[in-house]
DNA sequence: AACAATAGTTAGAATTATTCCAATTTAGAC
DNA sequence: GTCTAAATTGGAATAATTCTAACTATTGTT
């Protein structure tokens, strides 16, 4: 048989450069994404999948999607499912999340700069809020 | 007996103010976010709370929070937990979450933009990835 | 070609964060 | 003080995700 999706040649690619297998599960699965590029949830794409193959469990849906997560090829967009956190700073401004310690930490965000960023959305568009979350690791305390 | 907690007037008036009451439990979730300021999740704040009211539920806390959000008085940090999502395009971009209909979409971000937001970071910092996420209502589709 | 070693998939159980619900308690209005 | 609505409580329910152990497929080796 042929290549049983579209695009599976950059997923080949991909994979085999991380040392990872090609299978029918992961084509289908990134071939969900870029079908329909709508920002699936993980049920979504596992509702989809199955149409093509039936036999494809949720567990394998979720394997998929951080396999392609850990390729580059895919981005999660609320990023890791950790609880929800609060905070009593109302002031506008955007958070660091150090992924060696787990803490999160204020940044300032300058009045000037807040309203560069709302204004790059296109018309009729309007945000109640914006949520602005830097990800990286800090150096060890001095 | 006087106030329990330190902030209650701040409280009490923005309470007072959404027609709400002021409870022991609130006001002590509320000085929970105050005293300590690292982004608790609600099962920390529960901990803490219970040290000083040791019968208040989880239950409770959730509701109190939710609250608070409700009041402008705390904000959310991980917004609404839904399902993650999954997006296969790579090239930096921000979302707009359109709270009418759940959908998510792209929305293009200036390389000036991108580099001026990575520049808020103090010294020290380093970002592996930036996440927007704009929240709003879209106006009835044309 | 057979065969081990490894990687991937599967179903279902387990976990975790959160919400819901029905019953009880509390606070403010009269 | 009593009534009514709001708030709290404990426990059950839900939903997303992860884990586990068994099975299957693929690769490299002989």
């Amino acid at each position: 048989m042929s290549t049983p999706t579209i695009h599976s040649d950059a997923l080949a690619q991909k994979l085999a450069d991380s040392g990872l297998r090609n299978t029918p599960q992961r084509e289908l699965v990134y071939d969900a994404l870029l079908t329909k590029r709508d920002h699936p949830t993980a049920d979504e794409v596992y509702a989809r999948v199955k149409t093509q193959l039936p036999g494809i469990s949720l567990a394998t849906v979720y394997n998929c999607l951080e396999t392609l997560v850990q390729c580059n090829l895919v981005r999660v967009v609320n990023f890791e499912r950790a609880p929800t956190r609060y905070c009593p700073h109302l002031h506008p401004h955007a958070h660091f999340h150090d992924e060696s310690t787990g803490a999160t930490h204020d940044i300032e965000l300058p009045d000037q700069l807040l309203a560069a960023i709302k204004a790059v959305l296109p018309s009729g568009y309007s945000a109640d809020a914006v949520e602005i979350t830097f990800r990286g690791k800090l150096p060890s305390p001095r």
